[in-house]
DNA sequence: CCGGGTCTGTGCGCGAGCGCACACATGCGT
DNA sequence: ACGCATGTGTGCGCTCGCGCACAGACCCGG
């Protein structure tokens, strides 16, 4: 059922569309319901629907051998999955699997292609987010080569904070773990430091942050990293409210493993402890 | 100095457009000499040429705090530098940096775009190798977090072989750690045990592949992932000859991801039990 | 109220890789 | 020829995370 225009639509991707092309394209959207586990699309097959997330978001996960599958990327409502459509690729490169309930627009690959065609805005905007998905992607691999599991795992954390729009969530330590790669009762370990330290308290599932700005203190730089790239692509502030106001300065040290200047400018960010 | 039409034209990306596109854009391009170690872009910076590698080869690194570079993408005469120019960002995701010495042909940012925007054929060409390059990165996410030194020294390998287009290259243990994140002395150990069952030779920095076949073998499956992925967007082989046709045997590592044909949009997530 | 499923804490032995350091070999230049 | 820079082999102590296993805690339903 398409949704009428009234409703009010909160990807910020969608939003960022001038008000004719986003119409366009909502009204051939479908309202769904992501529930957590669900598989929406599937490495090397064909993607049947794009959806743009509103309160529900979803893990990019990379499947290898016989190991449970390791998140390289997260979309919330500032993106959108299915962005490949737009190199005219129907497969899909990895896959998508909801990492939190909750609501998104979905819109059928064909009725997509059409608007792509018709629409250079849109085409455009789809290109710089997966841009930044491109991005993500790298800054992942190295993070999840490199990085602790206490630093992943908060970084972790505020990612899901921002796309969850709600400093609780459900998520329990064995999802965490095949999220980050690592086996259960290291993020049991982990998750109890950050817990003792005050950052987070949870139980059975149920995670609330506390102190967010500790966290972003406890997470390796990716984080900022990550948000940084987005806001310097989108030249407006990455996340809701919290994260880093990180006007890209002259690009350069916006850019992370700049460790020159700017960052400053907020919070230091003293990663090493 | 643009080259002349009648010069041979050995990248793949190149060649598969038609003749008319390949000659306007080749005859914009300079022949370049790439030499090991210079950096053709860096993230966050302008990219101010895309480059089409011929004999040379160029690595896409990842940088995070002060680590030396992490690798996660090839690119050979298969491919290109700078594809990310197609989605209208001008500002490279990551580093590029020469890991093989040889020619390339470069065009600078602006006579690209001013391509791409008459030739919708080019464009297409350079989106389906950017979806290869995303694909790759995803699997070198997983492989680099997952697997051991030794299978992803030799993967390393043959991904270099299939570029070099030589069976004897340059590169130190020194440089091979970087590319993989290990220490100096864990590529030495790996090395030596390739060595010592005969798949390579190697003195002071020349390393010769002596059997391929065995190479693959003792790769991990992401090389084969990694072709498979080629192959399946440009759907001829991936790469010269020698690229694993066999390999193929449970069809589940040939073609990585194509499970079932209709995951349904809601598989059960069964994890952890 | 009890029992079974689920979630988390904790312990133990083990292995891969780290950081460092040093020895040896080979190539190169003056 | 020598000395020095570069490349490779090897060893030692250590940390992180693995794999496994089990115990306690909590939830829910019969």
């Amino acid at each position: 059922m398409p949704i009428g225009p009234s409703r009010r639509v909160d990807n910020k991707l969608l939003s960022s569309l001038r008000r004719r092309e986003m119409l366009a394209l909502t009204q051939r959207c479908d309202a769904v319901e992501l529930v957590f586990g669900q598989v929406l699309c599937e490495r090397g097959e064909l993607i049947e629907h794009a959806h743009f997330p509103l309160t529900g978001f979803i893990s990019l996960v990379a499947t290898t051998d016989e190991r449970p599958p390791l998140e390289i990327g997260l979309i919330g409502n500032e993106g959108m999955l299915g962005a490949t459509l737009v190199l005219g690729v129907d497969v899909a490169p990895m896959r998508g699997v909801v990492q939190g309930s909750g609501s998104a627009l979905r819109i059928s690959r064909t009725q997509l292609r059409r608007e792509l065609d018709v629409s250079a805005v849109l085409q455009h905007a789809i290109e710089r987010y997966l841009y930044v998905v491109m991005s993500q992607l790298a800054i992942s691999a190295a993070c999840t080569h490199f990085h602790e599991t206490t630093p992943r795992l908060a970084r972790w954390l505020l990612m899901t904070h921002d796309r969850a729009h709600a400093n609780h969530f459900h998520l329990t330590h064995a999802f965490l773990a095949d999220m980050l790669g690592v086996r259960r009762s290291s993020v049991s370990v982990a998750a109890a430091a950050l817990q003792r330290d005050g950052l987070i308290v949870y139980t059975r599932g149920e995670i609330t942050i506390l102190d967010r700005l500790a966290l972003e203190r406890a997470a390796c730089s990716c984080y900022a990293a990550e948000n940084a790239d987005y806001a310097r692509i989108f030249n407006s502030t990455a996340n809701p409210s919290h994260v880093a106001s990180h006007r890209s300065a002259p690009a350069r040290d916006a850019a992370p493993g700049y460790p020159s200047a700017d960052k400053a400018q907020q919070h230091e960010f003293d990663r090493d402890h």
